[in-house]
DNA sequence: CAACATTTGTTGAACATTCATTCAATATGG
DNA sequence: CCATATTGAATGAATGTTCAACAAATGTTG
């Protein structure tokens, strides 16, 4: 069902975090490229900050992570601030690449381009229990840290706009009487609501449950284009 | 609107917090009972979270919040992590007891005990800047701890199964066609994540569009009861 | 191609700082 | 005067950062 949504760059982070490194990245000890190192290091991160939250996240525990030594964070990144800064930056990137890609391949239809929205925020490559964790870690700091704020959201004013334009040609095509801003800010809530139940629920929500959740709301929102 | 909802005690301890200690509380250096006490730190402590968040929550600055020497919190709870624990199960005592006060100033009427349900939400004494930043700060932790697991989401088991319950409800008097389990999912997510907005969002969103929106959700939702 | 030099990446120990915890001394209320 | 609460300095552990030494790649020269 979603896997003509899915993607892209992820593959190959993912799989270098949850295989150990390859033999594609160098081996303990010997060089490699300064972009590979750095996101050998921004991948141990995560993993961190999923596995012991953010505030149990040290530099030694990234270190160990990735199979380095001790000093060679301050090497890569100037410091931890900085390191976890381009992690989150990292994320970002990758959210907002992956549900533009979304929107590209849904075609003109805004119902699909909608569905395909949704759809996008449960594909596998960005929601699973490693990097929802490290989000919430950082949603838990960002406002103390301004720094964190602007990045710290995943569904940024583009992707609310988008949301709002969606629901307005919606609105018309499908004459429902409801505001669409309010409409908009209800689904965009509700996705990331969704993804704060997938990581607390002990089990009992799955990606599953969670997007027949979202089609739920879809259909009773727009029963004309969802039915 | 929401007046006839808003309970209890939460009133004495947010005015205590924002005003600094009255005079009902003890002066600095004074004894106070030990629950007066154990509440004043508590309180502090969520200012702290609020303030610099869950990884530089200390316990001298939540010593300082509370107007009192470094060693005071180490005798009235054990640990930090106790302190914290203490904090977590006071918003979570707090925020079960205002749901369920709401749900029986309803009445009987399912639909306006959803939408007593939904105002709760949103109420002054729940919804602030201050606890709702506590809150997070906790949640972006409760992965990595399984003692806060339990306690840190707020909508718990019976919030859900309420929530099921009137739904379920709805959908036989209403005749709609949805999954009552899925949409009371959508539902009690979108509450969460407008919660999420209210506190990351810049300021673009406030309580006010954040209830329209929860409201715009009931009226697709349920148009035979909301309209 | 070999020998050397230079740049760049990496290591691990040392250092300084922050912070939770402990506890003996002191103050307070009954 | 006794029990209890409170203080604030001392302690020890954890951790981010620095840095001198080392290793590997790259460049240079004969």
């Amino acid at each position: 069902m979603l896997e003509t949504v899915t993607p892209m760059k992820t593959e190959a982070s993912d799989a270098l975090s949850e295989t150990a490194q390859k033999t594609e990245a160098e081996k303990r000890g010997r060089k490699a490229s300064k972009e590979v190192r750095q996101l050998q290091l921004i991948e141990a991160t995560i993993d961190s900050l999923a596995k012991r939250g953010y505030a149990e996240t040290t530099m030694a525990d990234v270190a160990d992570g990735a199979g380095l030594s001790r000093g060679i964070v301050n090497f890569h990144f100037e410091s931890k601030e900085k390191l976890l800064i381009a992690t989150l930056q990292h994320m970002y990137d990758e959210y907002s690449a992956h549900w533009r890609t979304a929107l590209q391949k849904a075609g003109d239809d805004p119902a699909r381009q909608l569905q395909y929205l949704v759809w996008a925020d449960f594909d596998r490559s960005i929601c699973n229990k490693r990097k929802l964790a490290a989000w919430l870690a950082f949603w838990g700091e960002a406002k103390s840290r301004p720094i964190y704020q602007a990045l710290s959201s995943s569904r940024d004013n583009h992707y609310q706009q988008v949301f709002i334009n969606l629901c307005t040609t919606l609105k018309q095509s499908g004459g429902y009487a409801y505001e669409p801003q309010a409409i908009a800010l209800a689904l965009s809530a509700m996705l990331e609501g969704l993804w704060l139940r997938l990581m607390m629920g002990t089990e009992d929500t799955t990606r599953e449950t969670a997007l027949q959740a979202a089609n739920a709301f879809l259909a009773a929102a727009f029963p004309k284009h969802y039915g």
